[in-house]
DNA sequence: GACATTTCCGTTAGCGCTAACGGAAATATG
DNA sequence: CATATTTCCGTTAGCGCTAACGGAAATGTC
């Protein structure tokens, strides 16, 4: 019941050298069944937690992979950590998370202290960098992994979805469909890098039949549902001719939709709606939503399992790009 | 540009001893200004990534705080994390998160790895834990603070609210507004303490009045807006007497909100709703819901802050049970 | 029974860093 | 100028564990 006990103790309890110890309560060979039970037994009673710092520092292996995520609040990467999870979960790694809450600089420093732990691998959402993040990346020797987007240049391996083409191709969905007055509504370009190549794909979309955006409403703080709903009507009352409204992710969307329920819009015979993302939150509305399935949990997962491959000894692997093929789901909205 | 680059390289290259250029890179006394740019000149030249599973061995101190928690799914813990963030963001500790997936088992397995750390504290989610985590933590010398909960009794220190009073404070004010023909949405009790502690807290409050439940549903898995729909639907049509439906939690109500929406039915005057958690997804709706704030991120900060107490030097501080007053918000749903 | 092989355990050394101490040089003090 | 004080740096010794090697005892082989 004492604190700071250490191996050396359980050996001694044991009456075994502590490379014993060590052995037995690895689960490693070379050790007799009698003597491993006798070891565990002598850890359990003393209750005896291993160092693992000690550990990682002689066997020169961490068994952690360093996820770098902007935030936990978007919806988003819930999901993805989820996949990262199950991929991960059967092994010996384990996720640990950062956070750059949308900012270069802030990824950096992240990116920075997780190497200092010296990972079996690091998964990082996006590919856009500063300079000094990606010159650490590229100078390390850790498996690096950049997720969500494959429309730009990895430094390492990298699992995701063209954003681009989701934008792209919902453009031509909602072209089919017969719109031809449009709107979108997104935030700030400047943070959110896969929201703008979206914007890209789609405005490329609407130009193969030559159609312009009406209106564009970026605003700067993170998407919720009432900014969805206030922008949606603001941007109504400037543009009353538009027919549809693409938004840069669900939650955006959801509140399109609740200015539509509550002003008696309906959808989509007078106003088109469509977002990016396919979150669950938006199965309880009246209507499908059209969306894009972004596919979190499979990159999540893929990305994951590119670090257990790296980490198979004696395998050497050899950068990988992974680009997962987008499910757009037309629903009832647009 | 070498890889596995030791502070012996940078030493070197810096032309001072090992110890001393360790002084320099950790802005410690006992160097000198010109030692100091030299030193850290030849570090950022080389590309050197210190090694802290070297550097907390050798001091004895790991600045990370371990952060157990169900899940990043509910919508729930995000704020909790937020809090904690701009707690420790300051110091030089670090949140590192471990999810439960409201396992017991899972969590007594995550709460034993994050120990094998030796993390500067542990928050944990949760006032109930196995015998065998009981056990662990309190064996540990690492400050550990459970949070979101009061309502029964921690192993050291604990930040949270009372889901009972939140339940029973509810049932009150739906009272006052004459419901007396209530039902109760929620997850399993099994699954989730905290709701079942609103859910015996409603129960009494209801009792005041002698008041009992007409119906109570309890679906296993998440809770998610659909989910909330489904259930609402199923219960009018059981009950159409319902006056009002009590939901676990915000997305729960924002389903059944949903409900009526489409159904045409009249919040509140033919349906009251009352949810938990006061998430901010439901601020988009044409109602304002009622709902009591959990106070997510006050507690995450608030635990934090004792974890930064608690590893002050020098200063001994002894467990504190900190109850955060709940804020319940009538909106206009009841 | 002599030898090879396997099983099991201990000894040695070191992972990369920092706490603690000590000491030389520089500066202050009277 | 002698002494006390401060500044700066190096040396020594570990933190708690595991890789690598070696060797004794047990088992197998013909």
């Amino acid at each position: 019941m004492n604190v700071n006990l250490t191996l050396k103790d359980v050996a001694a309890a044991a009456g075994v050298s502590e490379m014993t110890a060590s052995r037995a309560l690895r689960n490693v060979t070379d050790v007799s069944p009698l003597t491993r039970i006798k070891v565990k037994a002598a850890a359990t009673e003393l209750g005896y937690v291993p160092n693992r710092i000690a550990g990682s520092l002689a066997s020169q292996k961490v068994n952690l992979v360093g996820v770098v995520i902007p935030s936990v609040k978007s919806y988003v990467f819930s999901e993805v950590l989820d996949g990262i999870s199950a991929s991960l979960n059967p092994s010996q790694l384990r996720p640990v998370f950062g956070l750059t809450d949308y900012n270069l600089d802030t990824e950096a420093d992240v990116i920075r202290e997780m190497l200092e732990w010296r990972p079996s691998g690091l998964i990082i959402a996006g590919l856009e960098h500063s300079e000094a993040a990606k010159q650490i990346l590229r100078n390390t020797n850790t498996p690096v992994v950049e997720i969500m987007d494959t429309d730009g240049d990895a430094i390492d391996s990298c699992v995701g979805i063209s954003h681009y083409d989701a934008g792209y191709d919902m453009a031509l969905a909602i072209l089919a469909k017969g719109h031809k007055e449009i709107g979108f509504l997104g935030t700030k370009m400047t943070l959110d890098f896969r929201a703008s190549k979206r914007f890209n794909g789609f405005v490329d979309g609407l130009n193969t039949q030559s159609i312009k955006l009406i209106d564009q409403e970026n605003y700067t703080s993170g998407s919720t549902v009432k900014k969805g709903r206030q922008s949606t009507e603001a941007m109504l009352a400037r543009n009353p001719q538009l027919d549809c409204i693409y938004c840069s992710t669900d939650v955006i969307a959801m509140g399109a939709v609740m200015h539509c329920i509550v002003a008696g819009i309906s959808i989509p015979d007078s106003l088109a709606i469509a977002g990016f993302n396919n979150l669950s939150m938006t199965s309880g509305l009246p209507i499908e939503l059209a969306t894009t399935d972004s596919l979190r949990f499979d990159i999540g997962k893929a990305a994951a399992d590119l670090i257990l491959k790296r980490n198979r000894p004696g395998i050497i692997t050899s950068p990988e790009k992974i680009e997962l093929k987008t499910l757009l789901n037309i629903g009832t909205s647009i």
